[in-house]
DNA sequence: AGGTGAATGCAATATAGTTGCATTTGTTCT
DNA sequence: AGAACAAATGCAACTATATTGCATTCACCT
């Protein structure tokens, strides 16, 4: 995603101390162009070196919970994470392809959800408005296998 | 939700048999106000009959493959259920409480989606388009526990 | 160097869903 | 009716994902 971001800067503005296992998290997620589950960044960490999965865990939880990262519900059974909006990167929605299971960006402002009704009538608190778009890509529709 | 649906109906006109077991499934989602956890549906029939967790999510796949009902993702881990859009449920979408894992359907209309920019750039297939409002709801709210 | 709290690791456990195969049920053909 | 067959269901084991409790290690402060 951004190969300039200074990812110390961001743990350390949300008040989280960089350890260097935050940073290489944050670091796989910032770099990959596309949200990837837990399962994906703790392979990923593994290979250059040792990390404990449950780690893996907890850093992304804490990192959701600071506001660092974003937790993405797709239309399969893991949740994938990615950078949360800022200033380098404008809010979008997502593309889940269920046939490989790759969770795509969509160009920020290809889909706008009007949401003034929803702020005038709900009563309870809103934290966030997810829309995903679910289907099959065209690399998939390329390779069919059925 | 709907008290007056014809579950027969629907599962027949989807070319499916209309098994006990099935009926029983549909008539919880459908007369349930909000949509439920596949383990919420096997706990409310267990309670009128003897059923097989297996039995329930293969139900309930082959509904949704059916198009009968929808699977819906949560800012949790299960999927929920819901009758899927037809002429007298109009396409709504869900607020999902964190606090207390209850997904309330929202009044049709409150939230729209543009997806006109989508269709005419998108390269792959696009199946749903699924908006779900995550935060704390009004009960919840009330009964403070931190 | 020693103490302290945060960060990490490890093993066990929980939760949700899936698979393979056996059994039952319901339908069709004769 | 009864045999034959397919569809539906049940059961046990298993997978994938995530979480918990407690032990260990690390980083910083004095």
């Amino acid at each position: 995603m951004c190969h300039r971001c200074d990812y110390e800067g961001l743990l350390t503005s949300a008040e989280l101390e960089a350890s260097s296992n935050r940073v290489r998290i944050l670091e796989v997620i910032g770099n990959n162009g596309f949200p990837l589950s837990a399962g994906d960044i703790f392979r990923i960490l593994e290979r250059s070196s040792s990390i404990n999965r449950v780690t893996v865990y907890r850093i992304l939880d804490l990192l959701v919970e600071a506001g660092v990262i974003e937790r993405i519900s797709t239309g399969g059974r893991a949740f994938y994470y990615g950078l949360a909006p800022n200033h380098h990167h404008a809010p979008h929605s997502h593309f889940y392809c269920k046939r490989c299971g790759r969770m795509d960006c969509l160009i920020p402002g290809t889909l706008n959800v009007e949401t003034d009704a929803l702020w005038k009538t709900f009563s309870g608190r809103i934290d966030k408005v997810e829309v995903r778009v679910d289907g099959i890509c065209k690399n998939c529709l390329q390779t069919q296998t059925h």
